[in-house]
DNA sequence: CGTCCAGGTCTAC
DNA sequence: GGTAGACCTGGACGC
């Protein structure tokens, strides 16, 4: 890493570790999913301790990445969400002057600070600027609590959470499920332009409804969205490596063998 | 150079 | 409730 500093003291060094531990989902708990797929002769892989989805420091932020993601290609997300931290997040001490490295996600009031301009010169995001503006502005005043979605699923059930995704601006059946799988919420499946084809090609046909696909993951109640995601992204994983140890791994390398998306 | 479309959504029928 | 058309952008592709 570039980007240096004095060393952490020790409350410092623990909010550090706080919060490697949520972003990397470290203490998730998977055991009921696993039990599911240890019968699955094409996902028991997964037992060895994969599925953790590594996530964002925030809703807004989780919300803001997806609505990049939408009908552009993967280079296009790229450049918006590096320009968005480029510009707008705020630098830690030694970071580059310029570049998205060693910033942090830009807070909804520094997004909303910015102009459409932004947005339609810098970002390039198109369309989606105006969304992405929209949202910003709310959350900055008061009037939206993202951060609210992120709670038990027996205090906001999947359906109501669901419910209050696609109210949001910009945000459909494919962005709301994106936004829940990074909540920790399973059980709608991501069905985009690149997840169908996927798992078409993966079962050997040219097309595949949704419906089929829905069929195939059905046995996975509450947790078909992390069992239909880890089916299509398998490859992404490494041969070998035994994962099982990271929730309690007290130090050291756990998260390079982690596989998820954001 | 024009068309198509990529990790979709919204609006208007 | 289901389905065309429009929507920003910029690579990929055909001509």
């Amino acid at each position: 890493m570039s980007v240096i500093g004095p060393p952490p003291g020790r409350e410092e060094g623990e909010e550090i570790l706080a919060g490697v531990k949520y972003v990397l989902r470290l203490d998730e708990d998977l055991s009921g999913f696993y039990a599911l797929a240890v019968g699955d002769p094409e996902l028991s892989w997964v037992t060895r301790g994969a599925g953790r989805m590594v996530r964002g420091s925030t809703v807004f932020e989780e919300v803001v990445k997806t609505l990049c993601t939408t009908n552009c290609a993967w280079s296009a997300t790229i450049r918006m969400v590096s320009a968005l931290v480029e510009h707008l997040g705020e630098k830690a001490p030694g970071a580059p002057e310029t570049g998205p490295l060693g910033r942090a996600f830009p807070t909804a009031h520094a997004m909303a600070g910015a102009g459409e301009e932004f947005y339609r010169d810098v970002a390039r995001a198109g369309y989606r600027g105006r969304y992405l503006l929209t949202l910003a502005r709310s959350v900055a005043g008061g009037d939206l609590d993202l951060e609210s979605l992120d709670a038990d699923p027996e205090e906001l059930p999947d359906d109501e959470l669901y419910r209050r995704l696609v109210a949001l601006p910009g945000v459909g059946p494919y962005a709301a499920a994106h936004v829940m799988m990074m909540l920790g919420r399973y059980s709608r499946l991501v069905l985009d332009s690149w997840t169908r084809p996927t798992y078409a090609r993966l079962v050997g046909r040219d097309e595949v409804t949704d419906q089929e696909i829905e069929g195939r993951f059905s046995g996975y109640g509450s947790y078909k969205g992390l069992a239909f995601w880890l089916y299509l992204t398998r490859g992404w994983l490494p041969e070998k490596p035994d994962l099982r140890a990271i929730p309690y791994l007290p130090s050291g390398t756990a998260a390079e063998g982690v596989q998820g998306s954001s």
